[in-house]
DNA sequence: CAAATAACCTGCCTTTTCGCAGGTTTTTTT
DNA sequence: AAAAAAACCTGCGAAAAGGCAGGTTATTTG
């Protein structure tokens, strides 16, 4: 699969895929083929570059005190994992795990320096990437200090509906309440609780792992005060 | 105040200014002396550049619900401030507020972007910055979702060590209560009960605003398994 | 398709955090 | 140096969040 006939127009590389000085190094891209489940960036592990999810869907965490994990973020189709490829760290300080099979394109550190000094456009789009990001974990953050964990749980369920959408209003991402809550920074126990109560209150619907949502706006009106513009 | 008589070696712009290309570009910069407690990103308001401290000291902050406000971080000598000087937003979504005096130099956002497509390795090592800072935060998220409040307050007061150093074990950097609660995620009277647990507990001296840290190694063993390696 | 496993749910009690109230101390201003 | 303002401190009750136990419902696997 090369990057010319690939689909995911928003993918950094795609974008900047017809310069001519690119063509020759990309080809050097690695594509690697995970099962659901497969964790193939391990935090503490040595550096392998930067990896786009070519087709499939991935949850990125750091693990933190027991062995809870803190979900930081999911990714989809076109999107980028493992600042790591760059900074002074010669270790990831993430897990990613793919939550279906996937398909990854990946780029060497090495390489991806050289196409970065050849081409300004790609690591200037770069560090805007770089930029959002960590505008909307620093948002993250403040919501985590200030949300109570009903507005964090309709916070996560609206993220997800941004990121993945939805079909028939089921959610396009199936996940654990266990995940839902590393996530969203509370426990499998208070989210089971909120999804009860968002569901008497016929804001969503559950069968099993899949969540509907019935109506969005309302959601939003209750985090509103929050300025959840921002994806976190 | 030209950056080539600058002591702040760990500016971006300082280290690179050196460059030939760059010389006519850092005489466009801006200087501006800010007051004690003066705001001088506002946030909503629009974009004007990046900053960077020549001298002094600021806290950046994101405004939450009822005003209550979440400081993402503290900046001295040499630092950046501003990432939305890039990416899609047209506004900053940041306060910044000067806690002494300050000097600040300021690139606008156009002039910036000039300079960056002319030298890649200031683009370069711009993006290593906001793919640190990205780590950083993310590290944060995961302690506001797993600390305790005594947690997050020891952290909070061994960031401030780890920045800004002491004098006579002395932090230099002086902040109301209030302050450190809005750094840390949590209320004013949950720092001053930890504090003065920390007293009790012979970790910490305190004389009205200033705070002493009488052993830091004591206070890392506290919070040693999360893992605070990385600054937050 | 049946058994095994994983995920989900709820009640109940514990712990933590919060926030007000009212007083004291420190810092700033005049 | 006194007055005013800001910041600090503590007790106490309320509220929120957490976590165990035991049962139910989905989902996966052989």
């Amino acid at each position: 699969m090369d990057c010319f006939s690939c689909e995911n127009q928003q993918c950094i590389i795609k974008k900047n895929c017809r310069q001519e000085k690119l063509r020759s190094f990309i080809q050097r891209k690695a594509t690697l083929r995970c099962k659901k489940g497969q964790n193939f960036i391990i935090e503490g592990a040595p550096v392998h570059g930067l990896y786009f999810v070519q087709n499939g869907k991935v949850k990125v965490a750091k693990t933190g005190l027991n062995g809870k994990e803190q979900i930081v973020r999911f990714t989809g189709n076109g999107e980028t994992i493992g600042h790591r490829g760059f900074g002074a760290g010669q270790t990831y300080q993430i897990n990613a795990v793919a939550l279906e099979n996937t398909v990854l394109c990946n780029f060497s550190t090495d390489t991806l320096k050289e196409m970065l000094m050849e081409v300004p456009t790609l690591t200037y789009e770069l560090m805007t990437f770089y930029a959002e990001e960590l505008n909307r974990s620093e948002t993250k953050v403040k919501k985590f200090a200030q949300m109570t964990v009903r507005e964090k749980v309709i916070d996560a369920l609206l993220y997800i509906n941004r990121k993945f959408g939805r079909t028939h209003d089921l959610l396009n991402l199936q996940l654990s309440r266990k995940e839902i809550s590393d996530f969203a920074g509370t426990t499998e126990e208070q989210v089971i609780r909120t999804l009860s109560s968002l569901r008497k209150d016929g804001l969503i619907e559950t069968t099993g792992k899949r969540i509907g949502i019935k109506n969005v706006e309302l959601l939003r009106k209750e985090i509103s005060e929050h300025n959840y513009f921002l994806d976190s």
